[in-house]
DNA sequence: TATTTGACATACGCCTCGTATGTCATTATC
DNA sequence: GATAATGACATACGAGGCGTATGTCAAATA
């Protein structure tokens, strides 16, 4: 058994502790976690967890992180393959709805964060997935599209109603039907941004976003 | 000096608890505010607070309600006031961003609340605000200006967005600025809730808000 | 080989929370 | 009106959790 070179050893050792903590974080809630039993859980001590992480808080910066690059790679692909800049958006927010469904998202990012970190909209990490959504507002100005808003203003606000529609859906009785509510006003107050308003009378057919349709 | 009545006494022990309770966690946040010391700072100790909130917990339900009541009650006198109930919700939305960037709410009802008690949909208390709100957009539904969303979803989509506006203009380095750029996105995307779509081309004059605009 | 660096583990003290217990005034019972 | 019972608090105690200071040992460096 050749030992691995050391900078492999001690990524490895990051990221069990991440590993660790995320698990913990996401189950438990960041409060309730003992740091002494997640790192016992990844076969190490809290002094590991210091010597990398400086306190508990820089570890969850650090899980955080992790879990905002994979949202961020997860939105760029969905919105990459849509047809149209605009569907292209419509399905990026919908799937960040559907993310902040899930509840290792949930708690550590949406709840735990900005709890202990402070406002969001202050991480480098979050800045990502709004100016994900700002640049894709500022294309659709250019095109013509949109009405002529501050894309960061309404990439935020839209943000703060994918996020609340989320844990509206996740905590209600009944998911499939919330959910289906949630998006249709969700779709209608997006089509508020379209320049030329097309949209029906009455919006009690499925609205126009495709991706969750069935 | 006569005593006063037991009843009172009690009334009065709770509520400067709650008081203590409310400048500790508005201050210095929940996790870092020690029972030992608020309490001590109202000339109590955390006997009193285990004897009627039953833990530190408990205490926390109990600020974010009394400051919960107070918000429905500013809303109510905001939408009471004004001509129309479009208007009415208009400016009640307007408001609740406002209320939103007092560090006192965001901390405690924003941040600390749904960290420590769970997705605020649950709460008793916040409810009254998204029920409230749901309830002009369903006159406003049957009066026949807006589309025929769900009034749920859209209060909790509006009350998210307000949210993450407030949030974000509270950290603005430029809150004057930030706050007429939310507004005016605001604006356009309920624009998107009206039955007829009487809206300008270019929205860079003063959107239809009333009560910010100087 | 001697030295230094750095990745961890161990040990210690402080603080905070929750509970169990105690005390004293008020209320009920006779 | 004396006594018992209730309830509103304070005090005392124990358990954990966090942060830091210190120790150890392997790897890089010379």
């Amino acid at each position: 058994m050749g030992h691995r070179p050391r900078k492999e050893m001690i990524a490895e050792t990051r990221a069990k502790l991440v590993a660790a903590a995320r698990h913990a974080f996401g189950t438990v809630g960041y409060a309730e976690a003992s740091m002494d039993d997640f790192t016992a859980s990844a076969g190490l001590t809290r002094g590991a967890l210091y010597h990398h992480f400086g306190d508990k808080k820089g570890l969850l910066q650090a899980v955080i992180a992790e879990i905002d690059a994979e949202m961020v790679g997860r939105l760029k692909v969905v919105s990459a393959r849509a047809d149209s800049l605009w569907q292209g958006f419509v399905d990026e927010c919908t799937a960040y709805i559907e993310m902040a469904l899930e509840p290792e998202i949930q708690r550590i990012v949406l709840r735990d964060g900005p709890a202990v970190l402070g406002d969001p909209s202050q991480w480098p990490s979050q800045n990502e997935c709004i100016r994900s959504m700002s640049e894709n507002l500022q294309k659709l100005r250019d095109e013509g599209t949109i009405l002529a808003v501050d894309p960061e203003a309404a990439a935020r606000l839209i943000s703060g109603a994918s996020l609340h529609a989320a844990q509206w859906i996740a905590n209600s009785d009944d998911p499939e039907a919330t959910s289906k509510k949630a998006v249709k006003a969700f779709n209608v107050l997006l089509e508020g941004l379209l320049k030329h308003a097309g949209r029906p009378q009455n919006s009690n057919q499925p609205a126009l976003i495709g991706s969750t349709q069935d």
